[in-house]
RNA sequence: GGCCCGUUCGUCUAUCGGCUAGGACGCCAGGUUUUCAUCCUGGUAAGAGGGGUUCGAUUCCCCUACGGGCUACCA
């Protein structure tokens, strides 16, 4: 192991990334902070159509937010940029040129609308149209090679249209190597001769793709199962063009939680659960996309779970901070199975996470989130943030868990009203008050000392203070401890709440 | 349709030929909280089907079924 290892995250910029390109980054991430090795951004903005504006820095914030960011990429020299495939035009040429002038790669003048034409006809016949040996040169194809050079040399002059294709070989059986799945084979027949230069100069994905991570000397290529097509052309490619090709793995992809099919961007607004790591506003229509940041999950929780979809660290251990996944991270714990997302699960891990954040941070999320809060005294707002964190998934939870705290109840509820209010407790409540203002309230434990004293010497039994006890508290049978409630917002605040109650009922 | 990949509880997964198939989420029940939630304890529930190979297959091989991906001058 003397080379160093690199690896790549390579989106391209049409739209939000989603949740599952978050999970290609940090598996790419995982492995080379495993390794010691370098994480690299690439932008492939090779496709001017379906660029989005925005876009690109929305990757990088997402990274960012994730804590996952790239060592090298835009804004990040690190000796192999420029990072956008646009600001490496130049470069791609001369290896065309290579492939084409060793037979490897040939010109083909076909236009788009003959070509929807072949497809339509083959379809009509139940077959399928692929442009490669079997038809390269025999039927109505025009490329450099059925055509003469002076032929095609005249064609490129005129300034006629034309892209160039990979020579796909014929007859020949490859061996692929997959870190996740192992060997397998394909037979070189099945295989189209793809597009590797487009007619507006620009590389496809398969051509940048495979000079871009050879110029950036990526060690491994860590990607979606989206590609393992395309990997016998990738390997081809390198051999064709004398290089050495990195080691491959090609990860789950992300299934729907329910019905069938890979995660998409659209299922996050159908389903009700955010697949954006940030809040996208789409430029075209000034819509929002929800993002888990914006609904209230906690990085760590998001990155914690998306680690295991698709991948374990084979011991029962499940919550990871980023460097304890670092530390576990193994590709040959990655599964081969597409994993379908679990939002119950993603909930769980957030609770999980909530528990462990600092309660002042908490504290003044909630304070900053809340217009009520803003003339309390946060060390009070910290008491109560306490209470209730773990009853909470989300931040956006507490305010509503915890109002009372900050306001008396305006109403009671009807539901607990019949539950707690019987003919006598108005007069129990009356002895109650009597009975708290000569309570000790020093501390939590005294006043549950005193409260449940004075109902057992009674004799009254509990369910007949303490529902409607709470009721007056809260508005609601709900709520924390009942005695945890009183030592904070007081005594006095107490028998006001509790003398409300009684005025109404 | 063609090519490729996959298939263990409802879901995420462990098992690298010896299994009473383990864990987590969810769900259910009990306990705590004399409320609700949390929490604790317990329970529910699985190797797609058929052939081989083997003393023994969830594990290895083949077939079928099912699922997924790809099949653009998109990535």
């Amino acid at each position: 192991m003397n080379t160093p290892i690199r690896v790549r995250f390579a989106p391209s910029p049409t739209g939000p990334l989603h949740i599952g390109g978050v999970r290609t980054a940090l598996f790419n991430y995982l492995f080379a902070k495993k390794h010691g090795g370098t994480f690299v951004l690439r932008i492939e903005d090779t496709d001017q159509k379906r660029y989005v504006k925005g876009a690109e820095d929305y990757i990088v914030n997402a990274l960012d937010w994730c804590n996952i960011p790239f060592d090298e990429g835009p804004g990040k020299e690190g000796g192999f940029g420029p990072y956008r495939q646009s600001e490496r035009k130049h470069l791609y040429k001369q290896y065309v040129d290579l492939l084409i002038a060793n037979n490897k790669a040939y010109y083909a003048f076909d236009t788009a609308e003959a070509l929807d034409e072949e497809r339509k006809n083959h379809e009509e016949k139940g077959k399928t149209f692929i442009y490669n040996w079997h038809n390269r040169t025999r039927g109505r194809l025009i490329n450099s090679l059925v055509l003469s050079k002076e032929e095609v040399a005249n064609k490129i002059a005129n300034g006629d249209d034309y892209v160039v294709r990979f020579l796909a070989p014929q007859d020949e059986t490859l061996e692929l190597t997959d870190c996740v799945r192992g060997q397998i084979k394909i037979d070189t027949n099945t295989l189209d001769d793809k597009v590797l230069f487009k007619s507006d100069g620009m590389p496809t994905y398969h051509l940048a793709n495979v000079v871009d991570d050879h110029l950036m000397e990526i060690t491994h290529v860590i990607r979606g199962e989206e590609w393992l097509p395309s990997l016998a052309l990738h390997q081809l490619l390198y051999t064709a063009l004398g290089w050495e090709a990195p080691e491959f793995a090609h990860l789950p992809l992300i299934l729907k939680p329910t019905g069938k099919g890979k995660l998409s961007k659209r299922d996050g607004d159908k389903l009700g659960f955010p697949v954006f790591p940030l809040n996208w506003t789409d430029p075209s229509n000034n819509s929002i996309s929800k993002g888990y940041k914006e609904s209230g999950y906690f990085a760590e929780a998001v990155i914690n779970f998306l680690a295991f979809l698709g991948w374990n660290p084979g011991t029962e251990q499940e919550v990871f901070s980023l460097s304890e996944l670092v530390e576990s991270f193994d590709l040959k714990n990655v599964n081969k199975a597409g994993a379908r997302f679990d939002p119950d699960k993603t909930k769980w891990f957030n609770h999980q996470y909530m528990q462990k954040a600092e309660l002042d941070d908490l504290t003044s999320s909630f304070i900053s989130a809340t217009p009520e809060l803003a003339s309390i005294d946060s060390g009070y707002v910290e008491l109560v943030v306490n209470l209730i964190k773990e009853r909470a998934t989300f931040p956006s939870d507490f305010w509503g868990l915890s109002h009372y705290f900050f306001k008396a109840p305006e109403n009671f509820a009807e539901a607990a009203l019949k539950k707690a209010w019987k003919e006598h407790s108005k007069d129990l409540m009356l002895q109650l008050i009597a009975a708290l203002e000569t309570a000790d309230d020093s501390s939590v434990e005294a006043l549950q000392t005193a409260v449940k004293g004075w109902i057992t010497q009674n004799e009254i039994g509990f369910g007949k203070i303490m529902m409607p006890l709470r009721v007056a508290l809260v508005g609601a049978l709900e709520g924390v401890d009942v005695f945890d409630i009183i030592y904070l917002i007081g005594k006095s605040e107490t028998i006001k709440r509790i003398q409300t109650l009684i005025d109404q009922h």
